[in-house]
RNA sequence: GGGCGCGUAGCUCAAUUGGCAGAGCAACUGACUCUUAAUCAGUAGGUUGUAGGUUCGACUCCUACCGCGCUCACCA
């Protein structure tokens, strides 16, 4: 028997013997009086003699994350929402089956505690037990662990482990949180940077609203989708690449100012920024354009990193080949340049001469910047028949992007790879879009929205072709959109946020794994039945 | 999907050229009525990811598979 059934089964005895005592093995309910935090926050600064003078009665639950027992007496440590606080039990206190019960509790085990507080001798804001309540039983063994090594020889050098076993980490977040305090600290994060971009977006009027999670064309971005499929109509559907269409036609219906908080679904590679789900804010504003809502987002984001981290500069742990090193974003400084600028600032030296503006407007003198970019660099793959501008961008994006740090917004970008996006009234080739960049990641993607229903079943078609061509994430045809643009939607500008990306550059998580509660794994072998 | 790497006790990690699979913590038994992730004495814990192969002998070498990580491609 494999050493967590064995214990599992001791704990099982264990329960039986706590039912023998009176008590429940599984309560329905707990009368507390405090928490663990408001007790810790209400009496830190309190003496010993403070707390003896005027007695402090408590009732509060928690989850036992040490034990220690001597004799007749013993100390625990419970964890409520992530803070610990000691309990001292002794036998004269809680009396000859109060005691038994002690004795039988384990690391993991949820009680209640009635008592007072005091200091033990070595100055301990304690819970003085008069009386244990048994909650609920850890039948399985928690993965809390210690090791004792001379750090660097340092005196008292204890390193204590922590779970590090990722695979167990992500498939049992569970565990995971109650092990790892920082895990939670990094969710409690994300929820506040949720918060403050509702917060934000709310405060300017702008209305939260629920799109179709299944669509019958998945529309709004360039992606494979998943598809699914409805009984009872006999269709497939395909889970949303992006909410974006729906919004827009709820610009035409008539709400000025609109967003969405929800997920993705693009049926794609996992990666370090990658998660198949992933989280998106979608807003869409009347009346303004790519450069309004590019200031809008740049404030809901300097906001969004005040109240996740209190200030606007955080630290984010790069690497450079073998070597970590820190940078400092600063979310209140913004660095703008066109997709352009961007590919001459980062051109590399090995590739020669910077590219001239001029290099961008024909489709064989971009061909020769990708010839000379590719002889000193990594390949850039592109297919003589694309588009020019799509092959731009592949250039942007192996030219610029890992250079890009500080949180940046590129704009103007290319119209062949912008469907949805007005052009630029003076170079038709390009459109009114933005991205930001951060931490050498894309994090939000807005421009000035095409309402002119023409030129959008142009774009479709155009794109149509891509997908003949072999392209099979260009955009669909979508008619009753068409149809949406054809009653008339007012001017906007229209912008989509990720959310895990940002959550991970504000909270230094170097993998979405790690600001996604259950990200995606493939699923455990099953066991073979004995 | 391609390439590289990893998988040893519940957790964190050792194991010399291929030569008896180990430690700390957790667990169990006992002692201890102010401990600090207590201390002391003792006990138990393993098909070394799985299946084959080479060998007198495999944690170690080879092959396949499973899982995870990194990376490239596709993409946000």
């Amino acid at each position: 028997m494999a050493l967590d059934e064995k214990i599992h089964e001791l704990r099982r005895e264990k329960l039986k013997q706590i039912e023998a005592l009176g008590q429940k093995s599984y309560p329905t309910q707990y009368d507390f009086t405090h928490t663990i935090p408001s007790i810790l926050a209400g009496n830190s600064s309190k003496s010993g003699e403070e707390l003896e003078a005027n007695r402090i009665s408590v009732r509060v639950a928690g989850r036992i994350m040490a034990i220690r027992l001597m004799g007749k007496a013993g100390f625990a440590h419970i964890q409520q929402d992530g803070q610990r606080l000691q309990i001292y039990v002794k036998k004269d206190a809680v009396g000859e089956k109060g005691f038994e019960l002690y004795k039988l509790l384990d690391l993991g085990d949820h009680i209640g505690v009635s008592g007072y507080l005091f200091r033990t001798r070595t100055g301990e804001l304690s819970i003085h037990v008069e009386e244990i309540t048994f909650l609920s039983k850890d039948l399985l063994p928690l993965p809390i662990g210690k090791s004792v090594e001379s750090d660097d020889g340092q005196e008292g050098g204890k390193k204590w482990n922590e779970l590090s076993d990722v695979e167990l980490r992500y498939r049992q977040r569970y565990v995971d949180l109650i092990v790892n305090p920082e895990v939670r600290e990094v969710f409690l994060k994300r929820s506040k940077l949720v918060q403050s971009l509702r917060r934000s977006l709310d405060a300017r009027g702008f209305v939260e609203v629920e799109t179709p999670m299944m669509q019958p064309i998945a529309g709004g971005a360039v992606a494979r989708p998943f598809v699914t499929h409805h009984n009872t109509l006999d269709i497939d559907l395909y889970l949303r690449i992006a909410p974006e269409l729906y919004l827009k036609r709820l610009v035409v219906g008539g709400f000025d100012r609109v967003y969405e908080i929800n997920r993705n679904f693009r049926n794609e590679g996992i990666g370090w920024r990658w998660n198949p789900e992933f989280t998106m804010l979608e807003f869409y504003q009347a009346y303004t354009n790519f450069q309004g809502v590019m200031d809008l987002t740049q404030e809901l984001i300097t906001q969004a990193a005040r109240d996740v981290t209190g200030g606007t500069k955080t630290k984010w742990t790069g690497k450079d080949g073998e070597n970590e090193v820190v940078h400092e974003l600063d979310w209140a400084n913004w660095q703008r340049m066109t997709m352009r600028e961007a590919i001459i600032h980062f051109w590399p030296e090995a590739a020669g001469a910077k590219p001239e503006m001029s290099d961008f407007a024909s489709t064989d003198s971009v061909k020769n910047l990708v010839q000379r970019f590719n002889k000193g660099h990594a390949h850039v793959a592109y297919d003589p028949k694309e588009p020019a501008g799509k092959t731009i961008a592949a250039l942007f994006e192996a030219a610029a992007e890992a250079h890009l740090m500080q949180p940046t917004v590129i704009y103007e970008f290319p119209t062949a790879i912008s469907p949805l996006s007005k052009q630029k009234p003076d170079e038709p080739d390009w459109t009114e879009r933005w991205e930001i960049y951060a931490g050498s990641m894309e994090i939000a993607n807005g421009f000035s929205e095409l309402n002119d229903p023409e030129d959008q079943r142009q774009r479709f078609e155009a794109q149509l072709k891509e997908r003949e061509r072999g392209d099979d994430e260009a955009h669909q045809m979508d008619e009753d959109y068409i149809r949406a643009l054809s009653y008339g939607m007012p001017p906007a500008g229209g912008v989509g946020v990720g959310v895990d990306r940002l959550a991970m550059l504000l909270t230094d998580s170097h993998t979405i794994r790690d600001v996604i509660l259950f990200p995606v794994l493939r699923p455990e072998e099953k066991k073979e039945e004995k």
